[in-house]
DNA sequence: TTTTAATGTGCGTGTTTTTGCGTGTTATTG
DNA sequence: CAATAACACGCAAAAACACGCACATTAAAA
């Protein structure tokens, strides 16, 4: 491999993580750390990119790095931390979509080996970003309000798919009313999601705790985990460890 | 062997691979290396290569998929300017992926009212900003490289489609050798976008002409319009309006 | 046909680039 | 503060390179 295609490739990998590993590049090209530092060193020279030990980061990374529009981001990195947990190699993942779902993608370990169904364009882009994840888009109708796919092609795909886990946002969630949802078509999509995974994760920020929409999606006993940004012995969340129900 | 063969050659394998090795030419040709260097070093003369330490790289090689910097971005919205021209109120369209189609969707007029089929997930979420647009996304595997689904599922869901007008994005198009990929399975893909719509539109920046991949995807007569940033009578675009072809 | 000039090609020589390894130093972590 | 990992520096071998020169081939001029 030419030197030039080496940096080519460090700077893709840099554009589309915002940061590399030393070892892994060594890994990945199979140089020697030498070669890489030199690389890391000449792509400094140039202006490209930002060493640090270990590694070296985007550039544009730093400048950019509030992108602090999404609502309450914390919370929702500190439930992307405990929901990466659940997933192990070789897993088949059925995800929705959503803010959530979308801070956990980009909280994935880089090695993950695994397989990915979901119905957001948005989380797929950001799945591709790994190497070892296959990503499989489900397509159909494209809703402009929640950003996922949805409709009858989109059940009918999910009703051919068995996955070992299903990672869900959610709109609301109530201990005795269960999951709910306002719009019919979100109803019946989440409801065709829980009935093709082994268990269900529901993603959800603690301020959607306790609440109850119109229709009902599922009872709270078809959720195997339910994972909130709150420290599990929250008060908050004692209603909910009285059913069968893992609380992360 | 002539000179000018040999460098008809290197082009062509540029063209096919992106790249060559000094080391392999000289096998392949059977000359010694000091003619191999002068070779490459003429053909950079006439600007049509780029010489790197052990070879030489494809001039339009670019290889990262940087959002935030899209190359060539002002060539791409006049493509697009002149290629929403083509766009009817109540007609059905089918658009590949790639940074092209993407400055043409932005560059929509906002009462437009159509449906849109798509196989990448960014043009989805940028159509999905217009009220009047029907956003159909074709779901499949996702493509780490091109950013677009792909696969016997979307091939599928394709021939199911009747599209008025099919907006593709190009890797190469040659005036005797057509549109031409060098990935098998965007290959089948194109063919497949092809056969199901009336008519295709090429979106195409000049400096993808007159390059030949190693798969042909079809022949020139099987596009209806070429839309690239030149002025319409540019000398580029001689071979190409001796076809049956209309070139805005 | 012969001469002359121009161009193309291969080889020898010396230079530069690239790369991996050994050594010792600096950061990071528990 | 000690163990580990990451780092910087210099060195040496190998590969790639540039340059000049000699020889071959070709083509036009004498």
């Amino acid at each position: 491999m030419l030197k030039k295609e080496r940096h080519d490739f460090i700077m893709r990998q840099i554009n589309l993580h915002n940061r590399v590993l030393t070892s892994d590049l060594v890994q990945l090209l199979n140089v020697s750390e030498d070669t890489i530092r030199r690389d890391l060193q000449e792509l400094v020279d140039e202006n490209l990119l930002y060493k640090v030990h270990g590694g070296a980061l985007s550039k544009s990374y730093h400048s950019s790095f509030d992108d602090s529009t999404v609502y309450a981001r914390e919370s929702k990195i500190a439930i992307g931390k405990k929901a990466i947990q659940l997933i192990k190699d070789g897993m088949v993942v059925l995800t929705g979509g959503g803010t959530t779902i979308l801070e956990l993608v980009k909280l994935l370990p880089q090695g993950l080996s695994a397989t990915f169904f979901t119905i957001s364009p948005l989380v797929a882009v950001e799945l591709a970003k790994y190497n070892n994840i296959e990503v499989i888009l489900i397509g159909g109708l494209f809703s402009k309000n929640s950003q996922v796919t949805y409709g009858g092609q989109v059940i009918t795909q999910l009703s051919e798919i068995k996955a070992d886990l299903c990672l869900m946002g959610t709109s609301a969630i109530h201990p005795d009313e269960g999951l709910t949802d306002t719009y019919w078509e979100i109803n019946q999509l989440k409801k065709a999601m829980l009935a093709c995974a082994k268990r269900t994760a529901v993603l959800c920020i603690s301020e959607k705790l306790d609440i109850a929409l119109r229709l009902r999606v599922c009872p709270i006993e078809s959720i195997s985990y339910l994972i909130t940004e709150l420290d599990n012995a929250h008060e908050s969340l004692f209603r909910y460890k009285e059913k069968e129900l893992n609380i992360l």
